[in-house]
DNA sequence: GACATTATGTTACACTATAACAACTTTTTC
DNA sequence: GAAAAAGTTGTTATAGTGTAACATAATGTC
């Protein structure tokens, strides 16, 4: 079975290039919108890529830290903030935690796979998906304009570990 | 367009029937699996179902000690711990809140249509919708246990008042 | 340079949730 | 029915997540 790119994040992988790409494109997206990628702000946003386990405020908090910024709790919302605003990350609802987004500038509805294992997370970003569910709400009506898909698991290689090792 | 009962909670409709409906459901509930509903349980679901806003644990706390019930937070959470795993309401992960689950004993995962206006909230309860998304895990190799799909929009009564009202 | 705008610093606090242990009730067992 | 076990609630303290409000500093605009 092939992988996209979207959930490549479970295999192992070149993860600089990630980052990289990451703030590359943050740099695109700040200049398009005229916003300002300042340091705390791009600091966040590669603390936030260094994996794809989603971070909570105060972790983010605490490495900022030991980076030598200046820290307390609303920097961090802030930077957060402005970071959603711009599509460049997501919030994992039932996590409390924050995690990159893969797909920034484009418009898209948030859809995670979570494993329960290794604590990764995988964008899904099917498109179809996303219309199937505004059908099903707007067959009862309702306008959807936002939507939370936080599907919890077990992805691929955990399941791989999981039969090599049993019990 | 006909609604089914789930999504009746936008329409206008004899709540107290809604409660009725809950609180017997849990009686037979904790019958079948030998679970005792409590005084303090039941109060907490009737205050949860007293409408169909989710609500804060530490709302209904305080609401618990307006019944004169003893309150501290462990109390409410303990409640709502109960409920929870027996199936009698469900978190609402975007909001920090809780709301009575409208097919209780019946397994299913939650759907949930949010309207951002009223701040009601109505169970989709689409088995083929949750398929469809297990499907998409599983094209990826994610196998997925548990899903997490909370829809924010505009039901159809406050969809109607819009109109009456714009601007 | 004066001004508005945006970003950051700082303090304090609000909201959400749980740990840990004590006391009490109900159920079970003999 | 008394003793033990299991389940529930009381109580205190604290952890984790997020924001309000106001001061200061940096940046952009004219």
């Amino acid at each position: 079975m092939s992988h996209s790119r979207d959930t490549d994040a479970f295999s192992p992988h070149d993860h600089r290039r990630c980052i990289r790409t990451a703030i590359a494109e943050a740099e695109r997206i700040c200049l398009e919108h005229n916003s300002r990628l300042t340091p705390q702000r791009q600091a966040v946003l590669e603390l936030i890529w260094s994996s794809h386990k989603p971070v909570g405020a105060y972790a983010l908090l605490e490495q900022l830290r030991e980076l030598g910024h200046n820290g307390q709790p609303p920097t961090v919302y802030r930077a957060l903030d402005f970071l959603l605003q711009h599509g460049l990350i997501h919030r994992i609802e039932s996590l409390n935690a924050y995690t990159g987004c893969r797909h920034p500038g484009e418009h898209h509805t948030g859809q995670f796979l979570i494993c329960s294992q290794c604590q990764q997370v995988a964008e899904l970003d099917d498109p179809s998906l996303g219309s199937r569910i505004e059908d099903s709400a707007a067959r009862h009506g309702f306008v959807a304009d936002s939507q939370v898909i936080e599907i919890r698991g077990t992805c691929p290689q955990c399941q791989q570990q999981d039969s090599h090792e049993p019990r």
